[in-house]
DNA sequence: GATTGTGAAAGCGTTCACAGCC
DNA sequence: GGCTGTGAACGCTTTCACAATC
């Protein structure tokens, strides 16, 4: 809408980055601070405060030399460029274990991301209600987008019924997808795919946890902190 | 154990994509593959092929030139690598929505990652079972990670318990926390934190979204796949 | 005096191109 | 001939240092 949108490449890393200081200046905006400096925010978000000004810059000079950022004025600016100024409704595919979860979680809609609709392919499932919302048979899909205006879509089915998922998403329109199954999906140019995979941390951590004891099996001996 | 361990500085890059081959390479291996080039493996994996042959060289000379990789091999080095020769047991802290969904997701077990306790502060949630591991106090964490020899930490807990979360841990012997609380956690230097924010993902993709758009509302006109 | 905004430098990760080896 | 392994080039990200501004 305004002329100059779409003429700022900002830095994959730094919107990366964005959510998480949206999600601290909403806190301090909460408890009543109405200024925050790099240097706050940098310690609140655990990088550093150049960063946290070069991240900023990109959205415009927004701050105030000598004072700091005005929280609630950066508060709707990160906003702005992320989209946030208004809801996206998303819809989960796969009602199992992680789409119950995810349903019954509030994060989802308190941040902007209310969940339209749950499908999954088994009929034993649809018809149960999850965090209000009743699942329904994966075939509606394309009527569901549709109708509620859905650009996102969850993958929250096991490995082998996730490319089916996706497939199924794109044909309905959906054009952008959060996948929670441990595979790479296979998406046509222009759908934007974000994969969370929970064993793929674990197995992160255990690199660094390994490395720590030299790689022996994990006993009491390697541990420095003492317990109780 | 080896001599040469200790000595071997993995980018993080390469460390956080060997989980991924990883998965790959036993799929390969069940269905009886025994050899791989790194161009298939990057096709699987959603890479490019010099990025595959960079990132397995820094294990070591594990490939043939002119034919390619053995599976059985290759799937023995990256566990020894990441530290997957044996399992981690992993203790989660909070019973609610997403740790019922943890607890009950058998992918962490079947990865190496058996949930061996898991703890709620809440007395009601106390007692009753989530995926056959019976919910225990809170304060019983240094017990259950001493007897059990648990160095990596689940904190699944709402944001404001997190951190009391993650300092119980870390007093109870834990050097590795898989954060899924919206919030930064503070620990003592050595211990290592991963996080899982998942609105920060939906986030994420909102930008790239509006980009895509221009920033309008999402409605049925930016849309180009048909449906059905 | 304090803090932002930003060029320039340094560091890291990715890609390239091809020598080396089967 | 085919595919790996890797130094070198490139590009992105982070850090630094300080001028600009309040």
């Amino acid at each position: 809408m305004s002329p100059d949108r779409n003429r700022r490449p900002i830095p994959d890393a730094t919107v990366s980055r964005l959510p998480v200081y949206l999600r601290i200046l909403g806190e301090q905006r909460d408890l009543g601070v109405d200024s925050i400096s790099s240097d706050r925010l940098a310690e609140l978000g655990g990088v550093n405060a150049p960063k946290v000004r070069k991240d900023l810059s990109y959205l415009g000079s927004y701050g105030t030399r000598g004072v700091g950022y005005e929280v609630e004025y950066l508060i709707f600016q990160i906003q702005r460029e992320l989209g946030l100024t208004h809801d996206w409704p998303v819809v989960i595919v796969g009602a199992g274990n992680l789409g119950q979860a995810l349903a019954g979680y509030g994060g989802f809609g308190e941040r902007g991301f209310p969940v339209a609709a749950i499908v999954d392919v088994d009929a034993s499932k649809v018809g149960s209600v999850l965090g209000g919302t009743r699942v329904r048979p994966v075939d509606e899909l394309p009527q569901i987008v549709r109708s509620k205006r859905i650009n996102i879509g969850v993958v929250a089915t096991p490995a082998s019924a996730a490319q089916d998922a996706a497939d199924r998403l794109v044909a309905a329109g959906v054009t952008s997808i959060l996948n929670f199954a441990p595979i790479v999906l296979t998406v046509p140019a222009g759908i934007e795919v974000r994969k969370v995979d929970l064993a793929v941390e674990l197995q992160i951590l255990s690199y660094y946890e390994q490395r720590r004891t030299g790689g022996a099996a994990p006993t009491a001996r390697a541990r420095s902190a003492s317990a109780s």
